[in-house]
DNA sequence: CAGTAACA
DNA sequence: CACG
């Protein structure tokens, strides 16, 4: 078999985006209409809502969460917590698929045993942005990140651990999956605005998961 | 500072 | 890049 390759069924492509850093296109397109179905059930108890951050500015991303905790910011800081600010309820328990998938797609990546304790959901209407910044919020930074992308596609900013280190800038659609950890863990990263347009799955907005072992 | 705004 |  001179070119195998030739005749095997496409695989998802694999990017390492610096060491510890991989991109995996389209892993989480099987997944995907569980992964909608599940964020509609956690907006049902866990509304989202624009959170203010500690210079007293409001996100243009709407978020909610899910899992043991749930990242949250007001003027105090950031932290996670229990319960949702907004209702003093519990977040929503994680559902098995989002489970599964992070835990999939770290172990993908090079992060075997990956057990999330939360997944933060962000929602993305046009112009809505987040900064260049870390996750550094989390206990234990030994964990991976796992980032999953639904609905329409955006840019992403991929930096190094100083926040004035060069950044490089992807395309991340529709079940691309993104994880990192090791010498990456630390590094900033961000999304560019949301350009308008309509996805099949998520109407007119873009769905990010983030899931993390916090606590 | 997971922010905006003022730069050139 | 400075800022409050």
């Amino acid at each position: 078999m001179a070119q195998p390759d030739l005749f095997a069924p496409p695989s998802p492509a694999r990017d390492i985006l610096s060491p510890g850093a991989l991109l995996l296109r389209g892993f989480a397109l099987d997944a995907a209409p569980d992964l909608l179905a599940g964020i509609a059930a956690i907006e049902a108890q866990a509304p989202f809502r624009h959170m203010v951050t500690p210079g007293g500015f409001t996100m243009s991303v709407a978020m909610t969460s899910c899992g043991a905790l749930g990242w949250v910011t007001d003027r105090r800081g950031y932290r996670y917590a229990p319960h949702d600010p907004d209702t003093g309820a519990p977040w929503p328990a994680m559902p098995e698929a989002f489970r599964a998938l992070a835990e999939r797609a770290a172990a993908e990546a090079g992060f075997p045993g990956f057990a999330p304790d939360t997944c933060l959901i962000n929602r993305y209407i046009p112009g809505a942005k987040l900064a260049l910044h870390q996750d550094k919020d989390e206990r234990d930074t030994g964990a991976p990140i796992v980032s999953v992308s639904l609905g329409l596609p955006a840019t992403f900013q991929w930096g190094g651990l100083q926040r004035g280190d060069t950044v490089r800038r992807l395309a991340l659609e529709h079940g691309d999956v993104l994880a990192w950890g090791g010498p990456s863990r630390l590094f900033h990263h961000g999304i560019l605005a949301l350009k308008p347009g309509h996805h099949p799955a998520t109407g007119a907005t873009r769905l990010n998961l983030t899931f993390r072992r916090a606590g």
